[in-house]
DNA sequence: ATACTTTTGTATCGGGGACTACAATAAGTA
DNA sequence: TACTTATTGTAGTCCCCGATACAAAAGTAT
């Protein structure tokens, strides 16, 4: 099968291991001595599996948008777009509250704002925010084929309302926020909600 | 008056150039060498008259409260709640479109995650975004002792959300978000507004 | 065995990070 | 004019950053 000396640690222990750091102390913040010390390995082990810094940061958002970030996608599989968006508040509060990794988003966290040398880091980031509200809004625009939302909302619109609060809530936990605190904000943000019989074209125009 | 060589540089210009710096690249981000060029003096100049990079960028921190992020207080002058936080979030998207500097907001750009070296820097920004939000708080107080807002409504959990909007815009600006985005969030954001006669109990309990 | 291939460990590399020593300079003060 | 005080400019400090060279180790293939 293998060829050559087999490697000697388990790479996705070692990517979760990465995770952890770069979500607590961003991109800028987190060093390849403390990467390799919470990893396990040594440096050319490293750069052999993961090739640098950025490069593994890229595969460390991936791992994360796979297994600590998943509530995102499973939320809009939830059967009205009201529930998906709630699911998706209560997720990520789960996330934020979950005492065995950092609180927050790493998609926020990560690089907010950077030196040059990490633009390329801090753009990604930017464009993985954009496709999680490209997800959101798609989920709206089928809620109104199935005549789950009025069909004068603007998805659009709603769903980077829905986005900014999450993303606010993720800077919220970054200040240490409570659990109680973070679900009443998700309740006021969500009492606009257009398909509440009163205020129908809340979100519409 | 002055004893000894005088100053040839000028404070607060100076501080203004170290606050777009630390503004675009963040705390961790942004290199002595950068700031000594940007602000157009030597590192000893820099250290004799802001001590070192931390002291700094808390001086900074004071200027750009002080400075370009004033529109927070002046918004809660407003006569109503309501006005005082459309004014809020008005203030903040100008600010974000203002060509001049960067996007979104210093006290979440300054430091959301970083090293441990700038742990203190962190903790800064994070008292001075639970101070803001409680200036907000208290403006809905003596707004509730006007009979401006009803009295049921939970002032620290409407001064959170409003707040949390806020740093979510911060984020969306970060993201290059247009001024007409921004303005439809806050305009989604307010729809709950619990003065509004319908729906008078919307933020209470 | 021997050759080949890949990982591991050690010991670095050049560069840039924050920060400072020190002499020259430019003012006020005697 | 000499003395005092504070800033400026040059140069350099130490240290940690991300990234590598290279040989020993541990497997497969012949």
């Amino acid at each position: 099968m293998h060829k050559g000396r087999p490697r000697e640690f388990d790479v996705q222990k070692a990517l979760d291991a990465a995770l952890l750091l770069f979500w607590r102390h961003g991109y800028e913040g987190t060093s390849l001595a403390s990467l390799t010390t919470a990893m396990g390995i040594n440096v050319p082990s490293l750069y052999a599996a993961f090739g640098n810094k950025e490069t593994l940061f890229k595969k460390v958002l991936e791992r994360y948008l796979q297994n600590p970030a998943s509530y995102l996608p499973k939320a809009m599989e939830q059967p009205t777009a009201r529930r998906a968006v709630e699911k998706l508040f209560s997720g990520a509060i789960d996330m934020a509250m979950n005492p065995r990794h950092p609180s927050g988003c790493l998609l926020v966290q990560g690089a907010l704002a950077s030196g040059p040398a990490a633009a390329s880091v801090r753009k990604e980031l930017s464009l993985r925010r954009a496709a999680a509200e490209a997800a959101v809004r798609r989920r709206f625009e089928r809620a109104i084929a199935q005549g789950d939302l009025p069909a004068n909302v603007n998805t659009a619109r709603l769903a980077r309302y829905i986005l900014t609060v999450l993303w606010g809530l993720s800077v919220q936990a970054a200040g240490g926020a409570t659990r109680a605190q973070l679900r009443q904000v998700t309740q006021l943000a969500l009492q606009n909600w257009p398909a509440s019989p009163s205020r129908a074209r809340s979100a519409a125009e």
